[in-house]
DNA sequence: CTACATGCAAACCGTTTGCACCCTA
DNA sequence: TAGGGTGCAAACGGTTTGCATGTAG
């Protein structure tokens, strides 16, 4: 009997099921609030003794992808995609090359950008990824001890 | 006996010897301009009959990688690295959606909001990565026609 | 009750690695 | 001629798929 947070519906009205993992997936990725990889997931789902195959766990992924309930990105350039609640549709990231926390960023900067580019290219531009790469508070700290 | 481009002098510099692979790995990534795939240099190197095996083009691009000749990135969100020549240090990418041509872009409209946003997080930002996606002006056309 | 969802195991595919041979410096 | 570079084939790891079974609507 978990409480119903809304999204049971926007699954329905899909044409989705309302099943147990994915309702399991989707409050796992509200919960963590950041982009995480598939095995994550399935640990994070573990850890609350929710056995879900990890076969599943990237079959519904796919299908939240689908209904742009989630959105499948890579951020670090390596072979991990990392998938996340698509809360608002457009977001940023900062990411920590230190310990990997990734911060969301609302506000977005590039705004008339576009606009200047579609002019200067003639592209019908759609939408844009930005990421940020740096060392949080911690972690600098951290780096200047190792030093 | 091929014309001198310069990187000879920079791959010795680094430590690495200069050998056919390496020079013809890195005359394709110049001339294509683009951002490429290890598979996609497997086969513009077997057009111009130079047979390099897939795994010495891996760890050809791993090592220009290591002395930052090379730029590894994932710009699709797939499961393909793309590897490309590291001119200038500073780019992004406007990438038609239709043909997946990549358009590099060299003014970064970024500047002055790396800093408003090092105050607010108190991160120390080193960089960012900035994908613009959309259609070209071709691709524009096709897409009207098939609709 | 039926079509969609899931578990399981095997396949897949881009990438990496171990080892023997090759070639640059 | 020594030590890094390369070819080849096998391993690797994240992801996908085929098939039989389970379950939401």
């Amino acid at each position: 009997m978990s409480k119903n947070t809304g999204y049971e519906e926007k699954l329905k009205k899909s044409g989705l099921k309302s099943t147990k993992s994915r309702k399991a997936i989707l409050d796992i990725l509200i919960k963590s609030n950041q982009p995480m990889a598939a095995e994550q997931i399935f640990i994070a789902l573990k850890e609350e003794n929710i056995d879900i195959n990890l076969s599943t766990v990237y079959r519904t992924l796919e299908s939240l992808e689908n209904i742009d309930m989630v959105t499948k990105i890579n951020i670090m350039d390596d072979d991990r995609m990392l998938f996340e609640y698509n809360m608002l549709g457009h977001r940023h990231y900062l990411i920590c090359i230190g310990c990997k926390k990734i911060l969301t960023i609302q506000n977005c900067p590039l705004g008339s950008y576009e606009k200047e580019l579609e002019n200067e290219t003639n592209f019908a531009i759609l939408g844009h990824k930005l990421y940020l790469y740096g060392y949080c508070s911690e972690c600098q700290i951290t780096q200047t001890n190792n030093k």
